[in-house]
DNA sequence: ATCACGATTGCGACTACTTGCAACAATAGG
DNA sequence: CCTATTGTTGCAAGTAGTCGCAATCGTGAT
């Protein structure tokens, strides 16, 4: 017996009930393919994926889901330095929010978890009055194997 | 008695001599503008600017090395929560790092110095023997001003 | 089940940024 | 000062992301 299409809720999709928000077929599409993800998603590959659950979904509604989960703090936007040009990653908000870090010589992503870095939010919290819905915290450098390279990479 | 052209270096271009860096026409004009800009640039904003000391630089030539800065770590690349579109902003590194937080309501963006960021970036250094050259923390969230009011902003 | 309202969509045109390449120019060596 | 080397540039075409608008579709009330 197939399930009615608006279950296998998530906690995406949970929590757009009762703001407002409408859940639509692509927007379903879409918070499935996030919610499933193992790995970093750009823009394209959520697309190409929300794509083959409904061919309708179009590149600027995928942009613009983006735009209302990130408002919402439900997913986490990294562009990991820009050391693979321009484009951005998204992936989906857990417990503990962590840092992300490239390593500019070979591109290797590090992620580390830091209780200071919540002391840190902390902080700003309380210090400013500011009530943070998103943070990012982003670190280009280089990783153990790389260091005393250095550069080594194009310069222009 | 006018001055030679390889004169006022100014930290960013003094950064270049013995690394295989040149300093050209284009670059000098960029970082000249880089070097006494007061406020966060966009490459739009820099380009222009950058024109009117050296016609010829082309728009090409300014990502090309804005991205030559931030791999040496000499300026920072802030996207201010894409409060405003997708741009990027730039500023030149100072002694301190600063948090940026950008208001998702009000727009406002505030920025803070924190000894506890200075921390977290020495625990990530130490227990990832990581050597840090760029690290950017954004916080999005609503400022003192616009809590309660949360939010009020489009949501498509 | 139907309706009305307004949120949401696809589209196409637009802005932001990148890249490959051939021409050019900054530097080191003679 | 001249030359060779090689980093750098402008150009034009490409990719990433945005926006305004008319048409559409969810949702809550009837």
């Amino acid at each position: 017996m197939p399930l009615p299409k608006t279950e296998m809720p998530g906690r995406l999709q949970s929590h757009f009930a009762g703001r407002g928000i409408r859940m639509t077929q692509q927007r379903r599409a879409i918070l499935s393919v996030m919610e499933t993800a193992t790995k970093h998603l750009d823009a394209a590959q959520l697309l190409r994926k929300a794509q083959k659950i409904d061919a309708s979904v179009d590149r600027s509604t995928v942009y613009r889901t983006l735009r209302l989960l990130k408002r919402h703090g439900l997913i986490d936007e990294l562009d990991l330095m820009h050391i693979n040009g321009e484009g951005h990653y998204y992936e989906r908000k857990m417990n503990r929010d962590h840092i992300h870090m490239a390593c500019l010589r070979c591109g290797k992503i590090m992620e580390f978890v830091s209780d200071i870095f919540e002391k840190l939010k902390g902080q700003v919290e309380k210090d400013c009055r500011f009530r943070i819905v998103v943070s990012r915290l982003e670190i280009g450098g280089y990783c153990a194997a790389c260091r005393g390279a250095e550069p080594a990479q194009r310069t222009a």
